[in-house]
DNA sequence: TTTTTTTACGCAATCGTTCCCGGTAACCTT
DNA sequence: AAGGTTACCGGGAACGATTGCGTAAAAAAA
């Protein structure tokens, strides 16, 4: 069975005029006569005619539609961007198209294709641990397709980003740590690759230095999944506590390095804060109800969707090519709880 | 700047073709010479040629692209089943336009409004707690669109329709709280309007009755937006802790309801297990991190997403109008933990 | 050789909408 | 009264792709 619609084509049958003239009456234009125009209006209400968008896309060589690639929808953080997004989107009469990459490289190469062959007039992306080449993205790039990067950026590409703070929300959070006064602080962090994880780095060894700590890389455990799987975190933990220092805190670099963390420490039966401090970026918001409560850095997640979406639509639209790009970067919150209290 | 596509009629132009051959010649067409195919092929692959969509929707009268209304996707449970819907919608070449209701009435319709106007193929609900009038799905469902409900259905709808078994889920939270030797059992319920909400109330009635004990309706309290504002459970908890007798153990029958009671009772310096027990629905990947650990119902969200998703494009691409309805029950799992530990 | 069949391709309509280009009145201006 | 404006409306092409139908040339059959 067939959803059939209204089309311009049965109103002008209707009363007897022509398209184009039906046309001209439903938008308005100066051309129609005002008796025509109510005439038209009227019988378009009645029948509830809604105007076809595919067509209209056909005919401006655009669909209101962006495309958005993220690693995972089932995740605090990225949900909470979407949200953003959408926010923004339906507002401007866009709709959003969401893919995601489960953080495979391969995935991401296959819906980026997917979404470009459906003719989305811009592109939000966050890119996915795996990528190191970005010709997928490079080449719809070049054809001219609108696309911001958000969170997880690239260097290589000049458009918009938006990204937060992530230097000092790593800063931040070790410099509490440091003034709690642990001693051998460990970074779990996430795949090499991605902007994030070495922003994050940077943040930490700075607050190490500024107070006078020595920088031991034996210290930062990379896990390329980003806590995705639960046994590189395991492996990353395992190694960490060989050293002959074990470290009394740890700074959790993604969300789900911060859960499978505690999953291990629960299966492992270490204590919070008594054993091992620990914070974590997450933007859960579960994380107060915790026993202990986590202290977390928390990032404006749903601003940065607004933003991305603000910019991409903004090049979208825009009559000329967008020369000067912006770069903007969002303050990430520290909040300070039980889990790093000694 | 416009993303400037290859066309068919590039294609013919600069192979001295009429568009009809390339078209021909791209579909395999046996009315077309090896020659020419393989000319016309390996010159679309060389300029990577992809069909337009757009074009296709507007001459197939389907837009590949279908319609999800949940009510938030900041939701464990509901990103689940927009995973479980993508895995299958992706695979069958359809995309899928996510919407959120915010558990608002008002928005539920607009987004079904939108939806429709941007001619999608068929539609999944999953109503808002505020929903009670249906005229909105009702209209399109007459006039031809496929819609599958899952989770939160409507029975004045006869349609595919997908949920978990959540008498039993109930029934078997409030039989375990019952055999722990709870006395005081109240239900932390969600809208009056859902049909979760009643046949969770079903299910927690019936295990009561089952084990001899009386049925008091001042043990049941509703939220009106199923825990989404912290105030209607803040209200609902504070009349249960008047009662003669306070309820010993709680039945959270939604993720919301259960992590702001755990709020509750954070805030008031209430003690879980020890001065009460707590089981909730929930498919937080969370909850066995909590301290206590949570007792919790979990539903097969992805499973529910990808066989809604799988009756919906099977009644798509029906030939004929598609007569007998199934609904499927899904079951749910109780998983017993410390928060209902004595 | 003539007729028939097959092969291989082009023409044009179609989907729903917009918009350029005309056209025809009625009205206004000298 | 003749020409110029203005108001109002219709025809038809275009967007990109598919497809029924028509047809020329080549191949097969007579």
């Amino acid at each position: 069975m067939k959803f059939e619609a209204v089309t311009i084509k049965d109103i002008a049958k209707a009363l007897g005029l022509s398209t184009s003239t039906v046309s001209r009456a439903l938008r308005d234009s100066y051309e129609i006569s005002p008796e025509t125009k109510k005439l038209v209006l009227e019988y378009a209400q009645n029948i509830n005619y809604r105007p076809n968008p595919i067509a209209l896309s056909l005919k401006e060589k655009r669909s209101r539609s962006i495309g958005i690639i993220v690693c995972e929808i089932a995740n605090s953080f990225f949900s909470q961007i979407i949200n953003g997004i959408e926010s923004i989107a339906y507002d401007k009469g866009y709709n959003v198209i969401i893919a995601q990459s489960h953080e495979s490289y391969e995935r991401e190469v296959i819906n980026v294709q997917y979404l470009a062959s459906r003719s989305i007039d811009g592109l939000l992306v966050s890119v996915s641990s795996e990528t190191k080449d970005l010709e997928h993205l490079k080449n719809l790039h070049e054809r001219g397709l609108p696309i911001v990067f958000f969170d997880r950026i690239v260097d290589e590409m000049t458009t918009h980003k938006v990204i937060v703070d992530n230097f000092k929300g790593a800063y931040d959070a070790t410099e509490h740590l440091i003034k709690s006064g642990y001693k051998y602080i460990a970074n779990l962090a996430g795949s090499e690759y991605l902007s994030i994880t070495k922003e994050r780095l940077n943040g930490y060894s700075q607050a190490l230095a500024d107070h006078g700590r020595a920088f031991d890389p034996h210290y930062i455990q990379h896990c390329l999944h980003g806590g995705m799987v639960y046994e590189e975190v395991e492996k990353a933990l395992d190694d960490l506590f060989k050293l002959e220092h074990k470290p009394d805190a740890i700074l959790g670099c993604a969300d789900k390095l911060t859960t499978n963390c505690l999953r291990y420490f629960k299966k492992k039966n270490i204590k919070v804060p008594d054993d091992i401090a620990l914070v974590g970026f997450s933007n859960l918001d579960l994380t107060d109800l915790l026993s202990p409560s986590l202290t977390v850095v928390r990032q404006p997640a749903f601003e940065m969707g607004q933003l991305s979406t603000e910019l991409l639509i903004q090049q979208i639209e825009s009559k000329r090519p967008v020369k000067d790009f912006e770069r903007r970067i969002l303050p990430p919150q520290l909040f300070t709880r039980e889990s790093t209290g000694l």
